[in-house]
DNA sequence: ATTTACAAACAGTCTAGTCTGTTTTTTAAC
DNA sequence: GTTAAAAAACAGACTAGACTGTTTGTAAAT
């Protein structure tokens, strides 16, 4: 293999080098810019005025170029969707690397999700695009469809976090939290006041501390109990 | 000669009053009607694909008439959202009238509000206005102003269904169930699994109860916690 | 030489808001 | 009490712009 990694700057306009994987390559990173492009767009100007022109614009490209790797606007937009998925990867990835989530405590991780992916503009425009999936059936199932793999992949990661010996409870308790971060954001969304969240942040992270206490025979949790009436009610001011 | 004098009244307000309430009320018949329609097509079409031409066709009504009391696709939206807060009023009121919420079991309510409200498709119609709210400004603005004074009448139902002696933890464990309940709203609307989120609901039930029992101290809720161990453990399925 | 990547103009459709005109109701004068 | 003027309710056409998908054309890569 030749080094030539040195031919791979230059200005998107004119590249003339007669390089093998080169075409592959090229195809990528416009598709990855018009992507990024796509979800700034939608972050920015929202759903319903997002459009595929000025998508082009924001990356750069002609409107040719879009519709030759992303044929219909349905196209880009799952593949924004995917884009965002991947970027909340990275962001994990650089967080805790190939760390254990077993002997991460739920606040830091929950403090994690909601810093890096909740509270994001970003995470709107992935609500934006799931409510409008609801009369999108097409747009819905392609969603659904990208939504496989890493799904199952958090389910994975909080089984890890969680490791309660009762599987359902501990899905209950995935879905509960899911369900009050999206909340949440929409909250901060619509809502000025942020102060309310980080106030529903902390009171839900001490009383899951408390479920997880009782439901897990962790070390620090016997079964008999003892631990949870104080718990329960020790609603103690957290620092934050 | 009747008693019309009145209407010489002062100045500005043009506003006569001796018998004729013919004109307010058919008026008022078609803002009704085209509210209706508006709210309806929301929740058939999306706020993507709502369009002012399709909320006159629905509503049977001329454009002409339409633009007449709408004047722009903005005050028909907030019209919309205005119409769906009286709905939830009527609902309440025909599902508890003027009952003392205080007297009322936090299990019951809250799943009045997640039957009647939040499972609602009118109620991701009112998350979809939400959310373009965060790039329209205006609208934005409007619409919290429409929600201003519903808001601090549902904090005042709220005080009286919980009644913590300390307000600001009954401040977030309201805001904590509602984001909890838009939360279940989106993963109802996305997800096709009912199941996950009945259950979620009878989890939160559950646990809210146990906060409830020790954040008040009510008849039934001894401030030793005898109840607590038992109960925080005990997840039996509850029957709905 | 053939496929892929990119470019740009085009066509058909649709939308929100405006404008002009008609009917009904209200007001005021007679 | 009748009637004319005014205002409000209603109807429908029109416009100017915008958007998506298509099509035709060119450069680069294989």
């Amino acid at each position: 293999m030749p080094a030539d990694m040195v031919s791979r700057e230059g200005a998107a306009p004119s590249a003339p080098r007669p390089n093998p994987r080169r075409q592959a390559q090229r195809s990528a990173d416009m598709r990855q810019r018009l992507c990024q492009a796509a979800l700034d767009a939608l972050c920015e100007v929202g759903y319903e005025s997002l459009t595929t022109t000025m998508i082009a614009a924001r990356a750069g490209v002609s409107r040719g170029a879009q519709t030759h790797h992303f044929a219909t606007k349905a196209d880009m937009l799952v593949g924004a969707f995917e884009h965002l998925l991947q970027s909340w990867d990275a962001a994990r990835q650089l967080a805790f690397g190939g760390r254990d989530l077993g002997e991460l405590p739920f606040e830091a991780y929950l403090r994690f999700v909601w810093r890096e992916i909740f509270s994001k503009p970003s995470y709107i425009a992935a609500l934006e695009l799931m409510l409008a999936a609801r009369v999108d059936k097409e747009l819905g199932e392609r969603l659904r469809q990208a939504l496989d793999s890493p799904a199952s992949q958090r389910n994975l990661r909080w089984r890890a976090l969680l490791r309660f010996p009762d599987v359902r409870k501990e899905e209950q308790f995935q879905y509960m939290t899911l369900c009050l971060l999206r909340g949440m954001a929409i909250h901060a969304s619509f809502n000025r006041s942020d102060a309310v969240n980080e106030a529903v942040l902390d009171a839900w992270i001490e009383l899951a501390e408390k479920v997880i206490a009782v439901e897990r025979p962790d070390g620090r949790a016997p079964e008999g109990g003892v631990v949870s009436p104080r718990a329960v009610r020790g609603h103690s001011k957290r620092s934050a």
